[in-house]
DNA sequence: TTGACAGGTGAACGAGCGTTCACTTATACT
DNA sequence: AGTATAAGTGAACGCTCGTTCACCTGTCAA
């Protein structure tokens, strides 16, 4: 279906309300003078899927609410404008898996630079309790400070390495805590 | 404020449902036997900012719903416990200008990696129509092909520029089409 | 011109909403 | 033990909700 200007306007009312809007709302937000004017239309988005109804008459965003298109390869160019049905993802399902244990940190120096983490880059970061794997980017705290560095393990010792040739490895002295595994990366320009 | 049991199910209520419960269904989400005690419930979850109220009544999420706790630099380390009032972010508000603009693409290549910018990497790009700055990195449809680069301008003459130095850089033969703006990088582990 | 039909109006309905009231039970502090 | 305060129950209220009905347009095809 082409796109819609009441599905429009009820997804920006949502945006800002964080809720649905009632009928009587839709019908200064459309333009009407009755709401039987929006039961039909409504009816009609829930039809073709815009929107969508609770297991009891609820009105809900669909789930094409709060996401984005999502086109393939940079190859490929941005979604055409015909494209049936693209694929789309919600930012936050893509990146949070467990929201109670995430958070996020800005990035300070370069100590990561060769794994493509700048200074100013944010990283998301997942709580843990020391059961992060050989290979994963870590917060950890080492004797006191807390640092980022790739979780690695030589034999049964297990050390920190960075990944910028210009840091040395470090091999924890007293304690090795991993407090986070890093899970995303986020770059804003 | 301490976590509190009742906004986490109704966090978690809203998340899968995509609005707020009503009070009927706060009952049987708490476990209580009266309306009543909802309503002193949420007067309370109000008065202390956890949930809020529309301009008239209804029920709807705070602002700290969506949001995922934002440290300070890697050298502080995680969030403490003890925290007052920290710091939260909302991920589509920190990376999201115009939605109905923005898509993303999955890059291909490496011609960027010097802008840290790796193969596997998503990108958000916002549409133009031509009006980048100079120093952007762009979508661009360059003789018929998709590409992203560097937008540079050598006096009246545009160019794109890799941020690989294997690769040249595009001085187009017929036509340069910006049709959109990188405004951030999503790399996933 | 007529008939069919989609689109809109306005009034009415029963149901569920959030709120209030009066009362009972648990908790805590002298 | 006694009493004040907090927490929960159950019933009632007015109000707005989504839905339905009957009716009034326009538009387009026969």
């Amino acid at each position: 279906m082409a796109k819609n200007i009441y599905q429009t306007k009820l997804e920006s009312f949502y945006r800002s309300h964080k809720r649905m809007p009632s009928y009587s709302e839709m019908m200064q937000l459309f333009g009407f003078k009755s709401k039987n004017a929006i039961f039909k239309i409504v009816d009609k988005l829930v039809a073709s899927g815009l929107v969508a109804k609770d297991h009891l008459g609820r009105l809900i965003p669909s789930n094409s609410f709060g996401e984005i298109q999502m086109a393939g390869l940079v190859k490929a160019g941005p979604p055409s404008e015909v494209e049936e049905q693209a694929d789309t993802v919600n930012l936050e399902e893509m990146l949070i898996g467990r929201k109670e244990l995430t958070y996020m940190l800005e990035v300070d120096g370069d100590s990561m630079i060769e794994a493509h983490i700048e200074e100013g880059d944010h990283v998301l970061v997942e709580r843990t309790n020391n059961n992060a794997k050989v290979g994963d980017i870590v917060i950890a705290e080492v004797d006191g400070e807390y640092t980022m560095k790739y979780y690695r393990k030589d034999g049964s010792r297990v050390y920190l390495q960075p990944a910028n040739k210009n840091y040395k490895n470090i091999y924890p002295e007293h304690s090795l805590n991993i407090v986070g595994v890093v899970k995303a990366v986020i770059r804003k320009y």
